[in-house]
DNA sequence: ATCCACATGTAAGGCGTTACATGATTGG
DNA sequence: CCAATCATGTAACGCCTTACATGTGGAT
């Protein structure tokens, strides 16, 4: 009777309206994907395995020859994903292959680790720019409600900031023993 | 001849000193853990593939009984651990069940997404508050070297003060809209 | 004596991705 | 007619965590 943590993301999605497999994840790759990513592989065992657990229920469309199925949640799913969204959240977990680098860096020169930095923001910068994106697409009156696109780009903002500003030290600091 | 994320890390660790498993998991819980976790059932497999293919070596510690296995790394280690170094980054993840939940609670009410707010801001606090400790024991001299350290007290203070911005903002808006 | 920290390792299982397999529909 | 998109699903595999199993050494 477990649910997975991805479970409750297609609960979440499912209770503001029904949709298919398909349709969530279309969904999830333009929200949740920059802090809770999910694919086909996971999706659909997943729909299967709320369906057997009765949280959802799948309806063939009939009016569409391509076997489109659209989930949609069942009172008892309602009240599982109330459940869950009453509990504090529990994971919060980051993978940053660029802060691991720098990481390992240390001890390194200072050109080394300006590296580092430069690349981290860089890679910040890009989340940025797909986040405006997908901010643009969405239209005014929607984006407005969007905090976590909204938390995403500025945090991302931060963490380019914060590499600059500790690549401006470096080269400061640098400066200074050169010229001593 | 495929090196995992993980595998990485012991490199890395292990190219300031050779150290045991044992050490090794000691270090990432207070480094590395907060942006690239490892557990002993990581760790110590990985130590042994990374001695078949030669990037580390282990030798036993005849001093002590207690059977401590001390593992150093090679030069090819090395060679591979800088053509790594040189790569850019390519994960960059995050896993947050608090921002899922805020995520997943639009449309719900003000009240409903400020104590979302509210336990997403409680939990950078306490992240912060347990880096604190970490660069308090560290001491002055090696904690000023610690750039991801201060990389994760700034980055959780600046989530925790987002958190309390948003949380402001929804109470004003609340207010102004009884008083209408 | 007993407990904690040191120390190594394995097994089972969960979670997730990638790649594959298959086919329908729509627009140019 | 062809390509892109819609649409569902499975298989293999990688990574990681948790729990278990085992034992030593030092401090109280």
């Amino acid at each position: 009777m477990e649910i997975s943590p991805t479970g409750y993301v297609v609960l979440g999605i499912l209770n503001w309206q029904p949709r298919t497999g398909y349709e969530i994840k279309q969904l999830v790759d333009r929200s949740t994907r920059f802090f809770w990513a999910a694919s086909y592989g996971q999706i659909y065992p997943e729909l299967k395995r709320l369906s057997d657990q009765r949280l959802v229920s799948g309806k063939a469309d009939l009016k569409s020859a391509r076997g489109r199925k659209v989930y949609r949640l069942t009172p008892k799913g309602h009240r599982e994903l109330d459940r869950w969204m009453q509990r504090p959240p529990e994971t919060f977990e980051m993978r940053n292959e660029g802060l691991l680098k720098l990481f390992l860096a240390t001890g390194d020169s200072p050109e080394e680790i300006a590296r580092h930095l430069g690349e981290m923001g860089g890679n910040a910068d890009d989340v940025v720019a797909r986040l405006r994106e997908i901010r643009e697409e969405l239209g005014a009156e929607q984006a407005s409600d969007q905090l976590c696109l909204r938390f995403g780009i500025e945090m991302n903002e931060w963490i380019a900031g914060w590499c600059q500003r500790r690549q401006r030290e470096l080269a400061g600091a640098d400066t200074k023993k050169r010229a001593a």
